[in-house]
DNA sequence: TAGAGCCTGGACAACGTTGTCAGATGCAGG
DNA sequence: CCTGCATCTGACAACGTTGTCCAGGCTCTA
């Protein structure tokens, strides 16, 4: 009895193969496969059969076989918290570009500030066989990552450093930046000052917090608890922390604000107040300098991060990187006139 | 002479494959597949020891494999301009959100604005068999895709209409838009206005300066050359045009600003000034309603836009589509006072 | 206890590419 | 004309997965 023939499987809507092209082209199956890769040893006249081929067919080369059998993806994953924040478009575009330089490409996914769905996101990356992996966290557990890491995916953390692992990671100086906004604060005559962040599960919102609390301590005023707000950054919330610290008998003189989401609520809050209250912001805002006052800002370089970040993955997969290290990056107070406000009792 | 064993080709890391699990948990190869993709067939006995056996060996599919045999990637890319401005930002994350119901991962690329990256990224992404491909042209000639689309890659245009070829694409009425915004300026008393906009090569921009150019015509009043400014949209080009539209004996009363990047611009300038000029802005700003005056603008929704496409793009997928649409979302005008200013002879 | 039918598990080919290796061709020198 | 060498070319296996198909063991019924 004969064989009967397979069908063949689905295939991407019939895309011709090199197998096609050779056939077209009266050569073989290798031939192409240097043709489209550059290779040397094949006649120009060849050549020109094959390029002339591949055009007339419409080829383009399936990178999931070419990956299949290289084993590199010449991709790049990025695990980010929201790209319609434009921090973090910033930082995703100077990873690209490092990345770009190096022939790569960068897939980048959201986790929504959620752990779950940052693990989900990352092994899918994983899956993919990304190279590398930029993880700017949502969680605090990374040991998921560890048997990626070991078979070999080059990982760093940003903004915020990787949870129960040991991991490059790059972070901005958080503590330090906020301790210099407050202090500015305090050396303009304000003792009664406001914290406004995020939860304190976040790295960045409890080195920011730690900052306030180092600041205040320096100068030797003892914080109230009805100063500080620490939770979710939804404007409502924040409404309502602003509006409780400004009122009161004793209403706080200035606000500190823990990141440009809260920033941009305490603004609104503050312009429906005819008390001037002073305003120092980490994270800084388009067209902050033409607020009436300017805002006071402790400015991280999202460029900076990411492209410090690319740049230590791909030493990472040149082989060139002994232990894991811990940079941090300055903050710059850029003075604008909220900031400066003399308290107003 | 005895077969002399090949030496495996390089692989990522020496990662584990079906093969190591089934080997370990003592089962067959098809096994660890079914076990893995969750279909039916297998003891509970069974599927422990091979779960097991994927856990303590840390294996995890390589979808660059299983992409070759299913034919579909489940992803799909996004060609934008520049992730770090927040309207593509937003964009993208809409697009993201749809392809996650859809169990589909997202890859964007940022084009610079340059036609020949926008070419290349593209076919990169087609050479990854992508499912599908969103792209915010930054050339006018997309022919190159034909074969593409024609090999079944799902493509659709966004914020910018497809060049030379026929496909579906999702706009903001740019015209109707820009026309209602300076027709709201001419109500308001103004008869020299100025519009500052982007290289008219460019889609939106030609289609803002076309509704410009209408309202005007409508008010029966003639344009001057000395009042248009189209061009790069650098702050320094953008400053200098102000100016010089703001100055000279017949100065303008009011601007129309292109997009948003001539916006920041426009708007310093204009705060420089004594003379109060009104200002209705294309695009909507963060905080626009907290300067002084705040910015009138003509908003329109990235999130819609994208999401728009997205769906699109899935209808497409699914087969569901006939022939190429053009879809044109509104534009909204959000009134705030600088658009509401009275010429200032 | 035999036969039918179901369930589980595994052997094998195929997806489209690239690395290896050996065969074919052409040319110069003896 | 043959040998040796360099240059081009193609056959074949392999990458890790999934679809197809069949074998073997089980239960159930007559």
């Amino acid at each position: 009895m004969p064989e009967t023939p397979r069908r063949p499987d689905s295939r991407y809507g019939n895309r011709p193969t090199m197998k096609d092209v050779a056939a077209r082209a009266g050569v073989g199956l290798k031939t192409v496969s240097r043709v489209v890769n550059g290779e040397p040893g094949v006649t120009p006249e060849t050549e020109r059969r094959v390029q002339e081929s591949i055009e007339a067919l419409g080829f383009r080369r399936n990178d999931s076989a070419r990956v299949l059998r290289k084993g590199r993806t010449a991709s790049i994953g990025l695990v980010l918290e929201d790209l319609a924040d434009p921090f973090y478009g910033a930082l995703s575009r100077a990873v690209e570009e490092v990345a770009r330089a190096h022939g790569t490409l960068l897939i980048n996914g959201s986790s929504a500030e959620d752990p779950e769905r940052e693990q989900e996101l990352a092994l899918a990356l994983c899956a993919r066989r990304v190279d590398g992996l930029v993880v700017i966290p949502a969680g605090d557990d990374h040991r998921y990552l560890e048997p990626e890491i070991k078979a070999g995916v080059a990982t760093v953390f940003v903004d915020r450093p990787a949870g129960r692992i040991d991991a490059d990671c790059v972070l901005s100086d958080n503590y330090g930046g906020a301790r210099e906004g407050v202090a500015h604060l305090i050396a303009r005559g304000h003792r009664r000052i406001g914290f406004i962040g995020d939860m304190p599960r976040i790295h960045t919102a409890a080195e920011r917090l730690r900052g306030y609390r180092t600041a205040m301590q320096d100068a030797g005023i003892p914080v109230e608890d009805a100063w500080m707000s620490l939770g979710a950054t939804d404007p409502q919330r924040v409404r309502h922390a602003a509006e409780e610290m400004l009122s009161g008998p004793e209403p706080v003189t200035a606000v500190f604000s823990g990141n440009n989401r809260v920033t941009v609520t305490v603004i609104r809050v503050l312009a429906e107040r005819t008390r001037p209250v002073a305003l120092v912001a980490f994270d800084d805002l388009e067209l902050a300098d033409l607020l009436q006052p300017g805002v006071t800002v402790v400015a991280q370089d999202a460029a900076a991060l990411g492209r410090t970040a690319a740049e230590r993955l791909f030493r990472q997969l040149e082989g060139g990187l002994a232990t894991p290290e811990r940079i941090e990056l300055p903050t710059r107070l850029i003075a604008r006139g909220s900031g400066e406000l003399p308290p107003a009792d």
